[in-house]
DNA sequence: AACCCGGGGGG
DNA sequence: CCCCCAGGGTT
């Protein structure tokens, strides 16, 4: 039905299989060759690595597995602990659903061990329900991310758009998974992606699959895959104040849900086309000390910085924070509050 | 299917 | 400066 890709595909399991037991990262949450994964860490990484890289997540997942060695000690973990530790690793509705998802795995005494179980769980969909089935539990199914479609999007010189390629690399994949070694194919194609078959410069000549791969032989591999165009990120601008009381600094909690729900923050004007210094906390002898810029998903903002130091504050919402708690400030508020004065404590 | 949601490091 | 990364949830 593939026709002439029928044959690279045969080929390019085992090939793979052994590139990967050569050339296979040490990472925090890996095993050594043949041991088995542990669902809690396998489950725990892949949520950070949504859209996060490596080298950003490792310290972090250190970090959590100290504190909270299994799901049980997790599930069990105030909410703001949780939160404060994810401060700074983004997308912080993966935070919240951690902890909704603990605590539905600790009711139910154990992580399901099937891919469809798992998809049901808050937090995990079709990437990492396969990644945990088929590296936790050894089921034969896909794991595909960013990585492996890049991969069979050059293997392939897939020329059709990018949503219609991903559908045909999520069949394929499925067919190709081999069962005595689900996991180690996953972390295979994960490890050529990462470290050879990159982004801008892929590294063919010390590729496994380079004789297999049709971008290379066409002799441009960095054009695949082709993806839209994205559309232009717009600029807000906004007023953040940084209020000081004796080493201590006002900060409020945010909406549950939407941008940075539920982390700490510095309490800021709403944020629009223009910059207006309108919302402060309380009135007091408010100076201007600069602004911070920030890029988010889908637009940049730019907040002045207005700091003011009271002797006392009666203010209906929020707490006093102590230099250790701004640890847990997301990263747009660490900037504003060091550059308010505030000594925020580097994270590692 | 389209849109929302962070942050960092590499080129 | 631009790029995109071990994606999922919501509508």
């Amino acid at each position: 039905m593939r026709g002439k890709s029928d044959k690279t595909l045969t080929r390019l399991v085992p090939v793979l299989l052994t590139w990967f037991d050569q050339s296979a990262r040490s990472l925090p949450w890996r095993t050594a060759r043949g041991v088995k994964r542990d669902a809690y860490r396998v489950w725990l990484s892949e949520i950070m690595l949504q859209q996060t890289t490596v080298p950003h997540a490792a310290p972090y997942f250190i970090d959590f597995t100290t504190r909270w060695p299994t799901v049980d000690h997790l599930a069990a973990a105030k909410d703001e602990d949780v939160m404060q530790a994810w401060a700074g690793l983004g997308y912080y509705a993966r935070a919240r659903n951690l902890l909704k998802c603990a605590r539905d795995v600790a009711a139910r005494g154990g992580f399901p061990e099937t891919e469809a179980a798992l998809r049901t769980l808050p937090g995990i969909g079709p990437y990492t329900a396969g990644a945990i089935a088929a590296l936790a539990f050894g089921e034969r199914t896909p794991a595909v991310d960013g990585n492996a479609e890049r991969v069979f999007a050059r293997l392939l010189a897939m020329q059709e758009d990018w949503p219609a390629a991903k559908k045909r690399i999520a069949a394929i994949v499925r067919e190709l998974v081999p069962a005595s070694r689900p996991g180690d194919f996953a972390e295979a194609l994960m490890d050529l992606g990462a470290t050879v078959c990159t982004p801008k410069r892929p590294d063919c000549h010390v590729c496994p699959l380079a004789e297999l791969c049709l971008a290379r032989i066409e002799g441009a591999p960095e054009q695949y895959p082709v993806k839209p165009e994205k559309a232009a990120r717009p600029e807000r601008f906004g007023a953040v104040y940084v209020l000081r009381r004796a080493g201590f600094v006002w900060l409020v909690r945010r909406a549950p849900s939407g941008l940075l729900g539920g982390m700490l923050a510095l309490p800021t004007s709403a944020w629009s086309e223009t910059s207006a210094h309108t919302a402060a906390p309380l009135e007091a002898d408010w100076r201007r000390v600069g602004d911070v810029r920030h890029v988010f998903t889908h637009f940049s903002l730019k907040l002045d910085v207005w700091t003011a130091d009271v002797a006392d504050a009666d203010l209906p919402e929020g707490v006093w924070a102590d230099e250790a708690q701004t640890a847990g400030l997301p990263t747009v508020f660490a900037k504003a509050a060091r550059l308010g004065g505030v000594n925020v404590p580097k994270r590692r």
